[in-house]
DNA sequence: TGGCCGTTGTGAGCCAGACCACGGCTAGGA
DNA sequence: TCCTAGCCGTGGTCTGGCTCACAACGGCCA
């Protein structure tokens, strides 16, 4: 297991290092390609996973066959946790958008972990909850602003998360194609499409495939707001 | 404090009598008119607040003023333990619909039951993911439905916390306005009244002040998915 | 090295739903 | 008893963004 990133990862940045070994031993590795499904919306499954590598999307989709994502998983992140504390069914799809590995919890494992160290119920606890908080964020996102502005959040988001600066602006390699990116903002891939076009002629960003470069940080967070 | 409320919510259920008692105890009591606010978005403050009695509105508002509803909470639900796991200001502002009764525990009280009890974590999680399970929803049915689908959705969760079966329907005194329900769902006033003026001239509901009476639950359920 | 498939760019038309403008209804207060 | 302030009901107009349609551009495999 690499542990390193799973010190750094959020819920467990609390442990000391006798505990973080002892809990990179109980945790099983997997690992994915790019385009490789880990588990399907409605399965069963009671594991947890912490990203060590790549990228995940989270998705849903309608009856009618439209996907929709909820989030980008990263390096430290958590997911399918909800399964967990809520038993049913997941309630999304993982994709891996890259090659990616995961660490995995089962449910008896962690509730082993969570009576005895009050620290790691409390991690978890505020791992939720900032979920929720983005969460409805999201939602508020989704009735007050428009497209252009939904997509330059995303990508302020991405930037965030995945971003190297460099001297000709901040490299930002989400690895998501313009569909993908329409999908996590809610919004048709053209129109998507339209705001970034836009954007780049207005010298706010540079397009390339899978990734931007933003050269104007500045005008797009004002966009965005 | 209203016990027995306290006992029923989903929080503590699974407590044994003498601890019940004493985290009943360690609870304050809040009143409120409808109309008063409990507290605003961007205030500080540590406290988690079980309803007791009545309604409260959870809601934000954009920059330029327009407001948008995240959960109508009532008997036995919890809110305002976001800003006690992911520490920062209020998220939402907290509004009474009708006269309410509240309990409240400060963030150091319920560390002090956190730690040394087990269930009230496992407790606090599941009750956090569900919350965000239905966070999650919320982003796919804006995403997805309609506006009428979002509508009948709305009413089908209210009919089922706050609804009475009679023989001539499901009476649900949602204490709303048509207004506020409008910001529940993301749409406007005028859309959601048209939709529901369709619904109760298709003979599915009767159309009350702040209520409506669902006479056919079949042919709504259908129209929400 | 040519064909093909996944991705990106862009224009045209259409429609759900926001916004605007009323008019009527009811409840509570002077 | 009247007056005012919220609500509720319903039309008309306008537009953001979805759908459809099609072209251009790689990469990748045969």
């Amino acid at each position: 297991m690499d542990n390193d990133v799973l010190r750094q990862a959020p819920l467990f940045s609390s442990l000391d290092d006798e505990a973080a070994t002892a809990l990179g031993n109980s945790m099983a590795e997997t690992t994915l390609r790019r385009g490789d499904v880990l588990f399907h919306e409605g399965d069963s499954g009671d594991k947890l996973y912490i990203v060590t590598e790549g990228k995940v999307k989270l998705g849903r989709s309608s009856s009618d066959g439209r996907e929709n994502l909820l989030a980008i998983m990263g390096p430290g992140q958590m997911f399918g946790e909800l399964s967990l504390f809520d038993p049913g069914p997941r309630s999304a799809t993982v994709t891996a958008v890259t090659d990616a590995t995961f660490g995995s919890l089962s449910h008896d494992d962690l509730l082993k972990w969570l009576d005895g160290r009050p620290m790691v119920a409390r991690g978890l606890l505020s791992q939720l909850a900032g979920r929720l908080r983005k969460s409805n964020d999201v939602v508020a996102d989704l009735v007050f602003s428009d497209v252009p502005g939904r997509v330059a959040k995303a990508l302020l988001d991405l930037a965030d998360r995945f971003g190297r600066t460099a001297d000709d602006g901040v490299h930002v390699h989400h690895d998501l194609t313009q569909e993908e990116l329409a999908q996590l903002v809610g919004a048709s891939r053209e129109t998507v499409n339209k705001a970034l076009a836009d954007f780049a002629s207005r010298g706010w960003l540079r397009l390339e495939p899978r990734s931007v470069v933003i050269m104007d940080l500045e005008r797009l967070s004002r966009r965005a707001r």
